[in-house]
DNA sequence: TAATATATGTTGACAGCCGACATATGTCGT
DNA sequence: ACGACATATGTCGGCTGTCAACATATATTA
């Protein structure tokens, strides 16, 4: 069953906001509430459990930080398999909205 | 919470099928199966799970066949606030496109 | 000093989705 | 007449994602 797993928007976003380059788990929230403009916002139980699963699936690896002070955050980066994810999935929507035309 | 939710793929193809005209479960995983190439299929459970789920909310109705011979059909059809629902459901996947620009 | 923002995490409950299974009739070739 | 396949609808159980609620700790600002 290799079909290609349709994401869901909060794992879409989180994938998007990587895209624009390494981020912790607050910052992703906050830059996805802004991107969507204000139409989506992920909780921390999302959040988390996402990031978890992402690993797993080598879709994001964790990076250390460079500025000092903020030991606490958690960055993450995307992978190249992870950009793969988010272009498939990308693609996906787009042939979604080709199925459309005319409605 | 009136916060819009995203529909799932199955979903999203049901209601477009159903907008190109009244259909029934069988022939609305056939249509998604041919509209999507191949891609996107329904399982049996997927397909009477939702029409359930799209009647309580009104988004679809059952209607009587008038072709003979075909009594064992169970026809739907769009309703208005199920178009909206798709509708709604293009412009947020429009949306998560734009936000996707430079990725 | 108190409130708020930053930051990460766990837990429990719920809902949706899907694959597998079940059932029955219709059709077509041999 | 028979078997295979297509048509057509439906149930069931399990898995996963989501979210609210709770928990913890530090940093900033009024």
């Amino acid at each position: 069953m290799k079909r290609i797993e349709p994401l869901s928007e909060s794992y879409y976003y989180i994938l998007l906001c990587l895209a624009k380059g390494a981020n912790h788990g607050y910052g992703i929230m906050q830059m996805t509430e802004k991107l969507s403009g204000g139409d989506v916002k992920i909780g921390s139980g999302t959040m988390y459990g996402a990031t978890g699963n992402m690993m797993k699936k080598g879709w994001i690896r964790e990076i250390m930080s460079d500025e000092p002070g903020l030991e606490r955050r958690r960055l993450y980066q995307l992978t190249d398999s992870g950009r793969k994810a988010l272009r498939a999935e990308i693609n996906r929507l787009q042939r979604m909205l080709e199925n459309a035309e005319g409605v």
